[in-house]
DNA sequence: ACCTGAACACCGTTCAAGT
DNA sequence: ACCTGAACACCGTTCAAGT
């Protein structure tokens, strides 16, 4: 149809990309091969260097796709809950566990050292605008009164901490030892923990 | 002088784990190659597979050595800490980020997903053995009633998030905005937080 | 412009030998 | 027993062509 359809594909980039997130569904890391990526996408082993300067760009690619999307359930947790703060705190939350363990691909990789290693100012500025959205969180709460007013910075990094660990040990299947269970109340726990405190 | 210095080696087993770490310490996860280890080691690039059955076999390796090292570090703490039960969470939560901090290729291969697949049953000992100095140091802390005299379990899974969330994100670079910033009050405010809440 | 195929240096792993 | 070297199928990446 489209004219950019001459050759094999309309958007290969995107197609590559989608191919990638398959193989990570089903295999491991170490097994993430660009050839491999290439012929899921039916395409030679060098269609993908005009897309992507190498296989990092490619992961790197991956990694800000996963931004994007934690990025947009973030968000919609935000506007759902405006008008109750702990309720937008505990979506929220939820929203980046639940990310992590329907993508634990992207997780992976959004976290995996490409990110403090600097190999792309595209995937810094997309890390950067989705955790922008949990400082917004914590501000708003304590706009709200709901949070003590002091050290909205400290705050904010204690509840990313919290929410990261829960999202990267739900991840690898260490948090829920027995088989039927559910993630929501260890979360909702744990937050809660956090705002009133713990100690007796 | 050891009669089993015949060959290179009075322990290469040890050797080829301290040549992976040295090169996990100096570049990326994926420039670590079987290959270059042995040449590391002085030694063909067969000789491995007298100690590992392959390359995943050395990584678990690497792996529960971290485990072991991080439980050596909790187990000081605990001795140290035997008097005051908050000072002992304090030290113990310190020395899980402090170990993510100085043992980065190490704490990347332990939660690597080499876990959750059950790739080796030593890991998995070795990873539960040092896990269950956590519960026990919550456990201790509720028996002197620091903690409320609830859902210890719970508790325990929401201390191991916040302090794991920390030395993932520490490890990252992602909490030390400034340059010359330190990490002990980061953590130290996170698990005050988590003990006695940030709500208002 | 976008895709292909041959080529190069490298990898993990197997196999058959060497001491 | 422990180590070595050749060999195989695979990788990432470069280069020179094809349409």
């Amino acid at each position: 149809m489209d004219s950019k359809t001459k050759y094999h594909h309309g958007d290969l980039r995107k197609a590559l990309i989608e191919a990638g997130v398959s193989l990570l569904q089903e295999e491991d890391a170490s097994e993430l091969t660009l050839r491999r990526v290439a012929r899921e996408a039916k395409v030679s082993h060098m269609a993908p260097y005009r897309h992507f300067a190498d296989k990092n760009a490619l992961l790197a690619a991956i990694a800000v796709e996963g931004f994007q999307i934690l990025g947009e359930q973030i968000k919609e947790e935000i506007h759902a809950n405006r008008s109750d703060p702990r309720q937008m705190i505990d979506h929220v939350c939820l929203a980046y566990v639940k990310f992590g363990i329907e993508h634990p691909a992207h997780l992976t990789l959004m976290f995996s050292g490409l990110l403090s290693t600097g190999s792309s100012d595209e995937l810094n500025l997309a890390a950067q605008k989705t955790l922008s959205l949990l400082k917004q969180t914590v501000k708003h709460a304590q706009k709200e009164n709901l949070l003590k007013s002091v050290d909205g910075t400290q705050m904010a990094k204690s509840i990313w901490s919290m929410v990261h660990g829960l999202a990267m040990l739900m991840k690898e299947g260490l948090l829920l030892s027995e088989d039927g269970a559910q993630f929501e109340p260890i979360v909702r726990q744990s937050i809660d923990h956090l705002l009133n405190g713990i100690k007796s």
